[in-house]
DNA sequence: ATGTGTGCAAATGCTTTGCAGTGCT
DNA sequence: AGCACTGCAAAGCATTTGCACACAT
């Protein structure tokens, strides 16, 4: 099921603004925050910055667009595929890709668990590092 | 060797809204904002909120304080131990306990960096759920 | 035809900056 | 005494809200 149904589904419409979006997402390996869509939306005919932050809520909460780090730990958007995944995120030139890891940190779940007593339901993690074209690029360091 | 040698070290001074910052932090569970530091301090005498920004600046440049995330994943400031530490939240409280667990993840890093040829050089990782007070307190759910 | 969605403008709220006075060292 | 630090006021931005019009369905 692609996003156009799923926002039909719950009664939203496909409007002009929101396909813009979502495409720019589709189109993009990096989070991007609204003032960037905003401003890489400019183009054509102009879309108003207030939409895209509806946009956003709105895709977010339909689980459509997941937050993503970036090395600053700023938080932007990116298309999430479904299920429960992690990204990692270039410390250089900010491209993210996905990984499943849910199940390698179980044991980890369970120790935490064990030790403080608490009953863990979610988590966040985030790897970040060098992708391989900035390995390349970037003199070696420590 | 404390906070308050760490600062002298460094060449800073030991005011009072520093004192009163640090004292404060030491003496919550949960993470803070700014904001909820500044109307903490209101008692007796008066710190401006503007203070509080540049300490906390300045204790997170000096790694005397870390970022937590709630569990809506907004930012707040605990203590930090040294080394490297996550936290786990809970949900419903919001009481913070840190855990240490860099080697828990080892395995899973080494994985990803096979799947996605990137070097990993750092991350983020938090868990959520429930403490053991508000396990009895909220009522059961799947 | 109907009511959701958009764009604009204004309001809101958090954070940063400039500057003169205060108080550590 | 000297200079870092504070507090206040104002500036700066990002985000939210209200409202009339536009356009998906």
């Amino acid at each position: 099921m692609d996003w156009k149904e799923i926002l039909s589904q719950h009664g939203y419409r496909l409007s002009e603004p929101r396909k813009r979006i979502m495409k720019l997402l589709a189109n993009t390996e990096t989070a991007l925050g609204p003032q960037q869509i905003h401003q890489q939306l400019q183009g054509s005919n102009k879309i108003g910055l207030v939409s895209v932050y509806r946009t956003l809520d709105l895709l977010l909460e339909l689980g459509l667009v997941t937050v993503v780090y970036d090395s600053q730990h700023n938080p932007g958007y990116m298309l999430g595929t479904i299920g429960h995944h992690h990204h990692i995120v270039c410390q250089n030139c900010s491209k993210a890709l996905e990984f499943s890891g849910s199940d390698d940190i179980n044991e980890l779940v369970l120790r935490v668990e064990k030790e403080t007593a608490f009953k863990v339901r979610d988590h966040i993690l985030q790897l970040f590092g060098l992708c391989p074209e900035c390995q390349k690029t970037l003199p070696q360091r420590a």
